[in-house]
DNA sequence: CAACCCAAGCTTTTT
DNA sequence: GCTTGGGTTG
């Protein structure tokens, strides 16, 4: 039995032990939230709840993650491995499949991320002739993305006239009828986006109470993690299920909460009591994690808020070092700044890498702070940004894979049909968009039986190309009821010659490219380990899917844990670092341009450096520089106004860097010759998007004009498939076939000896006759 | 059809 | 300043 009284204060200790009826738990920063969830799930279990009877959600899979793995530290392995913890979008998306025939999916549905939703919106604004310069996918995207989160369909919107007219001040006027066509195109993919992964299951519980009884009953007790970062959605899901047995408890802190821009309502923990007058709150205050001077700071910053729930932390850590502010002439030395101060640590505390993050309000803040890592030697990794599972490579592979489980899949299909290329080109997409759309039929549809259309101004040739791609999807899936993913993918790999593709698009890219899909093949031998481990394993393919489709950066291991991290606030939440760097502390950055101009926006802003602060333990440095370059233009800048507001007596600001003698110092002051090591210069690997510089691509071939003689009007008679040729840049190939096509020229198919398969136009190709 | 060039848009944050 | 995608050229 464990002692409870003994890990636990006072206030934790309640937390724990009031189980039963509706429940608060304020959790200030570093207050032991997490402890408080984790012996709160253990003491369910030791109570006697069957774990499958708790609900648990999270903000990330990491964090689920993490507190399963303390949970089975301490009520074993094989009971916590059942209870239902995992983000929203997991844990809904296991439920729909689930019940997806009531909804008119099929539980193989796809869930399409970002990117193939916006694809989808580009396609679909194409298909109506709509002026994406009026349209603006973006924005369409993230106004449906806006409706979803807030329940509103388009039946809510026709009735709505306030958004309608602010579809009309934006000469969008027939937003309405993108918003239902989209999600037509989506429904007839057997798609779900994220946001439609809490929209549909609100559906769900709505339309089938047999069904919300059954989950309600099932999910006996309820835990919200992060409830201030819930949207209206989610909120309206968590009222629906715990509306029978009202055993939910979340937790939360208002003073997080940063992700409104997502729809995060934050008046959902403001209002809790309302929602549930009987509910009992906790208030953790005691912050574990850092210094008096880092929590006096956070408190002093944030008191400037007005919307907020009355908590003041408080430690009994000792005093530490106050908050370094510094500051840089640009960008470039205030990364320098770090760096230097990075290494000195590690030379007089005997610090590890690990112990070390610098933080940033957005993305591109990374690039000079990379610079100068590298420049000192220093290891890092950067999270966020692109995710390992959105580049390129990785979805292209995935592709294929979401092709076969769920042929109607729109997006996946139009990202392979002619990758690698395959003779498939945009005009022949278009032709057979159109007759899928007067046919009613899906893309594939046609696609696989194009000979039934031969109304469709489709030549012989490519037909048979398009029946050719079909026989090996089809192929494909016959063999995926045999082979696991991993296998399964190498078949593809092999047959597809995808990764001799990217070789020869351009070789150095392309070597990071195959690394980069190894590395997926890692995983998904990863993934068939862990789900034979699992009890309620699911090792099919359409598991696979569903479980990349929710990854995040964060949820990859590194080889090498020994690292600084580089990530922005949002990405930091939740987590605790010794070092912590905030970097670029300015106006219009920090608060961001386009918060400044509501008290709502800036105090979210407020709160987002709040949470920078407190994730610092033991020391935290802020820094900005004077001058930034934002577009390619340097221009100057200005403290944030965040620095005036923290009080003084917890801070250690230096003079001015320009007060120094030394503005005139440039970026590239600090060259290699500065260090105490003198180094050659960072190997030109690749960075972390797969970027490549372009100084390192090959050289362009010189061009040679075309062979004269060779027009559109017919195939020259002294060409036969078979044929040897030379050409200026693949080489030397054989003829494979010649296609007649008189409206778009004449083609030839050509097997290049080390180039592979590639189409010609005749008209144009650059070629000679072999003997 | 594929390669190349150029313009636009990006930089607020992400499940 | 860089990336992406659209349009043009060969």
């Amino acid at each position: 039995m464990i002692d409870f009284e003994k890990l636990l204060n006072p206030q934790q200790l309640q937390a724990v032990m009031h189980t039963e009826g509706p429940l608060m738990i304020i959790a200030g920063a570093g207050s032991g939230k997490t402890r408080v969830l984790t012996y709160r799930i253990a003491y369910l279990m030791l109570q006697g709840t069957d774990p499958f009877n708790i609900l648990a959600l999270t903000f990330t899979n990491k964090a689920a993650r993490e507190m399963k793995e303390r949970i089975a530290q301490v009520v074993g392995p094989s009971e916590a491995r059942n209870l239902w913890m995992g983000t929203f979008h997991s844990i809904f998306a296991r439920i729909l499949r689930r019940e997806a025939d009531k909804l008119g999916y099929t539980p193989q549905f796809t869930i399409y991320d970002q990117e193939d939703a916006l694809r989808a919106v580009k396609q679909l604004l194409k298909d109506m002739g709509l002026d994406k310069d009026v349209y603006k996918p973006r924005q369409i995207q993230a106004r449906i993305s806006m409706m979803k989160n807030n329940l509103i369909t388009p039946r809510v919107y026709a009735r709505t006239p306030e958004l309608m007219e602010q579809d009309e001040m934006a000469k969008r006027h027939m937003f309405l009828d993108v918003y239902k066509r989209y999600n037509e195109k989506l429904f007839k993919a057997n798609a779900m986006d994220f946001d439609d992964l809490l929209l549909k299951t609100n559906e769900l519980l709505a339309r089938f109470p047999e069904v919300l009884a059954k989950y309600q009953r099932l999910f006996r007790y309820i835990l919200v993690d992060e409830y201030q970062d819930t949207n209206h959605s989610q909120y309206m899901i968590i009222r629906a299920l715990a509306d029978y047995y009202r055993n939910i408890a979340v937790v939360g802190d208002d003073s997080q909460s940063i992700y409104s821009f997502r729809g995060a309502n934050i008046e959902n923990i403001l209002r809790f009591k309302k929602d549930y007058p009987d509910a009992t709150v906790y208030k953790l205050e005691q912050n574990y994690r850092s210094t008096k001077n880092i929590v006096g700071a956070g408190n002093s910053l944030i008191r400037h808020n007005r919307q907020r729930l009355e908590k003041t932390l408080w430690t009994s850590n000792e005093t530490g070092e106050k908050i370094i502010v510094r500051s840089a002439s640009s960008e470039g030395q205030e990364a320098h700044i770090i760096a230097q101060d990075i290494r000195e640590q590690i030379s007089r505390h005997g610090a590890s890498f690990s112990d070390f993050a610098i933080l940033y309000r957005t993305n591109s803040q990374s690039r000079p702070l990379e610079d100068a890592l590298r420049k000192h030697r220093i290891p890092f990794r950067i999270y966020g940004g692109q995710s390992f599972y959105q580049r390129k490579e990785i979805k292209d592979v995935l592709a294929y894979l979401r092709l076969l489980v769920n042929p109607q899949d729109e997006e996946a299909l139009r990202r392979i049909i002619n990758f690698p290329a395959r003779g498939i080109g945009q005009s022949t997409m278009d032709k057979l968009t159109v007759a899928s759309g007067k046919a009613g039929k899906p893309l594939f549809d046609i696609i696989e039986h194009i000979d039934r259309y031969p109304a469709v101004p489709i030549n012989a040739g490519i037909r048979r190309k398009l029946t050719d791609f079909a026989v090996m999807i089809r192929s494909f899936q016959v063999r995926s009821q045999e082979l696991n993913v991993f296998e399964l993918t190498k078949q593809i790999l092999k047959e597809t010659r995808l990764l001799e593709a990217y070789k020869k698009d351009d070789p150095i890219d392309g070597m990071v490219r195959v690394e980069n899909v190894q590395e997926l093949l890692n995983a998904m031998q990863d993934f068939l380990e862990t789900q034979r481990e699992l009890a309620d394993g699911d090792p099919s393919l359409s598991g696979f899917l569903q479980e990349v489709a929710l990854l995040t950066d964060q949820d990859r291991e590194d080889e090498d844990p020994n690292k600084v991290t580089l990530m922005t606030i949002h990405m930091s939440k939740g987590l605790e670092f010794p070092f912590v760097y905030i970097a670029g502390l300015e106006e219009n950055l920090f608060p961001s341009m386009m918060s400044i101009t509501s008290r709502k926006d800036l105090e979210e802003e407020r709160r987002l450096l709040y949470v920078a602060i407190t994730r610092a333990k033991r020391r935290c440095m802020i820094t900005y520089a004077l001058n930034r370059s934002r577009w390619g233009r340097r221009e100057p800048t200005e403290p944030s106004r965040f620095l005036d507001e923290i009080d003084e007596q917890f801070l250690d600001v230096a003079p001015l860097a320009a007060s120094t003698g030394k503005s005139f110092w440039g970026d590239d002051v600090f060259g290699d010759d500065d260090l105490p090591f003198k180094s050659a210069r960072p190997k030109p690997q690749p960075r972390a998007k797969g970027r490549v510089s372009a100084s390192i691509r090959p050289k362009k071939l010189k061009k040679i004009s075309p062979v004269p003689g060779q027009t559109a009007e017919k195939i020259p008679e002294d060409l036969h498939p078979g044929d040897k040729i030379r050409h200026p840049k693949f080489g030397n190939g054989t003829i494979r076939e010649l296609i007649s096509d008189p409206d778009n020229g004449h083609k030839m198919v050509v097997d290049f000896d080390h180039q592979g398969r590639r189409t010609l136009l005749l008209r144009y190709a650059r070629f000679e006759k072999l003997n």
